[in-house]
DNA sequence: AAGTTTCATAGCAATTTGCTATATTATATG
DNA sequence: CATATAATATAGCAAATTGCTATGAAACTT
C-alpha cells in the first residue's frame, strides 16, 4: 500500500515530540493540520496508530514502527533542505576551474586553499589545458571556468576578466652568474641550458619568440615536458634557465630559490584572467569563486607590481 | 529552504532509471506529471537540476546531490509500504497473549511456534496472570487476548471463545503404585505427597476441593510454586500426586514421563478458551493468531477426548 | 531528411493542504 | 466530584497541488 511521504513525516514527528500540538510545531505547521493527517491515516490504514483515550500520546506498536521509516525520512528531507540552503548561498556545491599548468600551480591553488578556509564544503576540481581546449571545455559545460592567459577572444559568447598583465621574465636560481654581472645584454643567455615549458603551450612559444630575438640558432634545452615543481626544483640546482610569467615567479618569492633575471623580456598582447559563458547562469559557489580569484588578485596587483619592479628593473 | 518530500522523491526515480518516462514508470505515475514536478523544482531553488538540451538526460552535480537524499527517502518510504501490507495481513505486527502458566507452558508455547512457522515476523509478547487480573489486563490494553479457563463472565464487554472443556486429572509418573491397583477408590491419593498449583491458581483451589471431597484432613504438601517444568520434573522423580489440567497431561503423553490416575475427578463448571475485548477491532495479526489457536484446539478435540477415555477410564 | 523516441506544456477535475474558529475530551485541581 | 485547564478532534473554506489526457517541441536514429 502506497502512502504519503509526508504523512509518515508528521507521524514521526508527532511520536517524537510527544503529542499533536508539539509536533505540529516542529514542523511549522498548526495542530488541526496534523491532527486531520493523523486521522486521515487512521482511516486509510484501518489500524490504530495511537492509543485512544490516553493523554501522553502513546503509539500502538504499528504506529511506532510506521513512525520509525517517517523518522528516517525526516532526516532526509532536513539533510536535503540543508543541502539547498548552502548551495544557494554558494556554500556547498562543486566548482569546476581549469587553466594553464603553471598558472594554477604556483598562484591558484594557494588562492582555492584560501577559498577552502571560507567555505569548506565547495568541491573544487581542477583540471589542467591551454586555450582551444578550454575553450570547448567551457562550452561543452565541462568545466565552470577557466584561469589563463589569452589574446584574442574567438566568438562572443565567452566573457572575459583579467586579472592580471601577462609579463613573461626569465627565471633563473637566485645564485646564478648572471645576475652578478653589472649590464646584462641578453644574448649572454644563450650561453646557458634552457628548460623548455610544456609543449604546446603559450609559455612555450613565447620562449622560442624571445631565443629568436636574442639571434638563437641552436640553444642547449636538455629538459622538456616537466610540470611547475620539476621545472622550479631542476632550476635550483642548475645554472639553466627558463621562460615563466613573472607571476609565478613572484609567487615564490617568499621561497628565495628563484628570481628573475634584470632583462626586458618582449611581452605579447595578453592578459592573465578568468574564462567563462557570457550571460549562462553560473551556480553560486561557481560566482562566489570566480569572485575570490578576482578580488585577490585585486588586492595582490599593487604587490605584484612593485616586485616586477624590484626584481626586474633592479641594478 | 522547505521542499516537498515527494519532489525529491520522484527527481530520484528520475535519475536511478535514467530518464522521466521510466522514473515515472518507476512511480506508477504518467510522464507528464514527473515532468512538471522537476520543472517546479528547478523553478522554486532557481537552479538547474539537468543539464538540459542533452538526451541521455545528465543531471547536474547539484541535482544528484538532492536526489540522493530522494534516494533515501524512497527507501524509507518502501520499507514502510511493506510495513503496512505485511501488517495488514496479519503477517507483521505483535500479539500481546496472556493466560495461566500451566496451560500456557504446557500447549500454547507449542502452537506458537506453529504459528511462527507461517507467520515468522510476527512478534509474539507473552506474560502470565490469573483470571481477574487477565481480565484487567485486557480492558487496559495491555494484551490483546488471554487464553485461560473461565467460568463466569462478569461484565459484557469481553468475549469467551472456548477452545477445551476444563477437566482436571490427578497426574503422577507412569510408574507410580497407585496405577497397579486394580480398583482405585480415591482416598488412596492421600497417602502420597501432594505438589500444590502455584498459589492463588484456580488450579489450587481445585485441588484444595477434590482433596477435601476425599475426606482430606492433613495431606503432605511439600513443594509448592513451581512452574511446570519444575512440576513435572518433581513428578517424574518422586511418588508425588497433583492436579494438572487433562490438557496439560494430553501434552506430555509423547514424553511419556507421566500419566494420569485412572481417577474421576469432580470439574467445575469451567473451560478454557480465550478471552479478549468484544466487538474491539484486533490487528490482523492478533486476529490470525486468535484463528491459529482456535483451529488448533479444533483439530486437536478429537485426538484430546480419545485420550482422556484411554487414560482416566482405563482399566 | 524523415521517423521515432522522449520531454515539455496546456487544460481540467479531484484531491489535498493550509488556515481559523470551535467543539470535544482527558487530566489536573480544588 | 465538580470544575478548570490543557490537548486533541472537527468544521468550513480558500488556495495549492496532483493526477490525468491530449498535444507540441526537441533530440536522437536511420
Amino acid at each position: 500500500m502506497k502512502l504519503d511521504e509526508r504523512h509518515l513525516i508528521q507521524l514521526a514527528a508527532v511520536i517524537n515530540a510527544g503529542g499533536v500540538t508539539e509536533g505540529a510545531e516542529l514542523l511549522g505547521m498548526t495542530q488541526p493540520a496534523v491532527s486531520r493527517t493523523l486521522a486521515l491515516l487512521e482511516k486509510r490504514l484501518g489500524e490504530p496508530l495511537f492509543v485512544k483515550g490516553r493523554r501522553p500520546l502513546r503509539p500502538t506498536p504499528f504506529g511506532r514502527a510506521l513512525a520509525d521509516h517517517g523518522q528516517a525520512m525526516l532526516l532526509s528531507s532536513r539533510k536535503a533542505s540543508e543541502l539547498v540552503d548552502n548551495f544557494r548561498y554558494g556554500r556547498a556545491g562543486t566548482v569546476r576551474v581549469a587553466g594553464t599548468q603553471f598558472f594554477m600551480d604556483a598562484l591558484i591553488s594557494g588562492l582555492i586553499a584560501d577559498f577552502h578556509n571560507e567555505r569548506p564544503d565547495v568541491r573544487i576540481v581542477q583540471s589542467y589545458g591551454y586555450m582551444p581546449d578550454l575553450q570547448d571545455a567551457i562550452r561543452a559545460d565541462r568545466v565552470d571556468l577557466a584561469i589563463c592567459p589569452v589574446d584574442v577572444l574567438d566568438g562572443d559568447d565567452m566573457e572575459f576578466q583579467s586579472i592580471l598583465p601577462g609579463r613573461n621574465v626569465v627565471a633563473c636560481r637566485v645564485t646564478h652568474p648572471l645576475l652578478l654581472k653589472r649590464k646584462l645584454k641578453g644574448p649572454e643567455v644563450l650561453d646557458y641550458p634552457w628548460i623548455a615549458p610544456p609543449p604546446n603551450s603559450p609559455l612555450q612559444a613565447d620562449m622560442r619568440a624571445l631565443l629568436l630575438s636574442f639571434g638563437s640558432t641552436g640553444v642547449s634545452v636538455p629538459y622538456i615536458g616537466g610540470s611547475l615543481a620539476s621545472a622550479i626544483n631542476y632550476l635550483t640546482r642548475t645554472d639553466a634557465l627558463t621562460i615563466l610569467p613573472h607571476g609565478v615567479v613572484f609567487a615564490y618569492r617568499k621561497v628565495g630559490d628563484i628570481t628573475a633575471l634584470p632583462l626586458r623580456v618582449p611581452h605579447p598582447q595578453r592578459a592573465l584572467g578568468i574564462l567563462r559563458l557570457a550571460g549562462s547562469p553560473q551556480s553560486p559557489a561557481v560566482t562566489a569563486f570566480t569572485n575570490h580569484i578576482a578580488t585577490s588578485f585585486g588586492k595582490l596587483s599593487e604587490l605584484i607590481k612593485r616586485h616586477e619592479q624590484s626584481v626586474v628593473w633592479k641594478a
